[in-house]
DNA sequence: TTCTAAGGTCAATATAGTTGACTTGAAGAT
DNA sequence: ATCTTCAAGTCAACTATATTGACCTTAGAA
């Protein structure tokens, strides 16, 4: 059975009071994050996955045959930290590991059918949430948003 | 003595084939993130503060006075997860804490100067990264990221 | 005085990660 | 053929951030 879905914190977006000009940004950088991941997360949890999970799904479904230390560099994780959530969706089907058809020394992951329905259905939800904002902005506000964020990503 | 500083993950934004339209979008939700908070963090960990503490510190800063409760619900913790870090922020003399004049039940919090510097620093840095990426879109390009973060926000 | 609300604390648990110290299994080199 | 190397896998101990549940204290209100 299912745990209690947890507590979706800070959902109703506190208003206080602004100190500096970017402090809405910065909420909204917050808020964001939660709000697009939280239906997905929701989903998730219904499966007993959480978003490692579907990180690790999200990463394979769109690099098909990548090797476990791949991965591991991909998603800056140690490779005990991906171990675990790793080995439950080999368990449950979800994905498939081979040695490479040259019979190379590294593992070669794949998503299953399963493993496809699931990575799909969860980004779906973080997806539908992205472009209905998107439909409301137009796709110049789309672009603006998209070279934001880009800039805010790179900024390391 | 100072932790090694954490792995500081997926930095390196790799280039994943996109199986969705919107594919870029939820990766650039991901690493915005990351962006915005990664040099904020690294200076929180140099006084062995960390996110949570960043939270209690900026709810503070805007709202003073609030109580225990208040502060609680904005965040949208259990009191056992916020005591560890109001704890520690109290005892470094961060936060100060006083029943209220009228000898209220409830406690009222406040930043000491030491809290406002370090919340002030620590924001600082993200307000920093969020208003480079601004002055390279505009103001039109700004507001259309907030309305977009907006929708996102609020889709729940 | 007893009830209630806010705060505080303790214990147990979950999750997501870390480092360190190994073992296993397959290739490649001598 | 053994030895070495490297990817992968495993085990243990630890940290941090959260959760519930149970319980206690404090202080104002009925």
């Amino acid at each position: 059975m299912q745990k209690t879905v947890p507590h979706a914190a800070g959902l109703h977006r506190a208003s206080l009071k602004k100190l500096h000009d970017l402090d809405a940004a910065l909420e909204l950088m917050y808020y964001g994050w939660r709000g697009m991941t939280l239906s997905a997360d929701q989903y998730l949890a219904t499966l007993g996955l959480s978003r490692p999970h579907h990180r690790i799904l999200y990463v394979v479904a769109r690099q098909p045959d990548v090797s476990i230390g791949s991965l591991i560099e991909i998603l800056g994780i140690s490779k005990q930290a991906l171990n675990r959530p790793l080995s439950l969706l080999l368990e449950r089907k979800m994905l498939t590991s081979r040695r490479s058809p040259e019979q190379h020394r590294s593992k070669l992951l794949r998503l299953t059918e399963a493993g496809k329905r699931t990575e799909q259905r969860a980004s779906d939800y973080e997806r539908k949430v992205v472009s209905e904002a998107f439909d409301r902005v137009g796709p110049r506000g789309a672009a603006a948003w998209m070279a934001v964020m880009g800039a805010i990503a790179d900024s390391n």
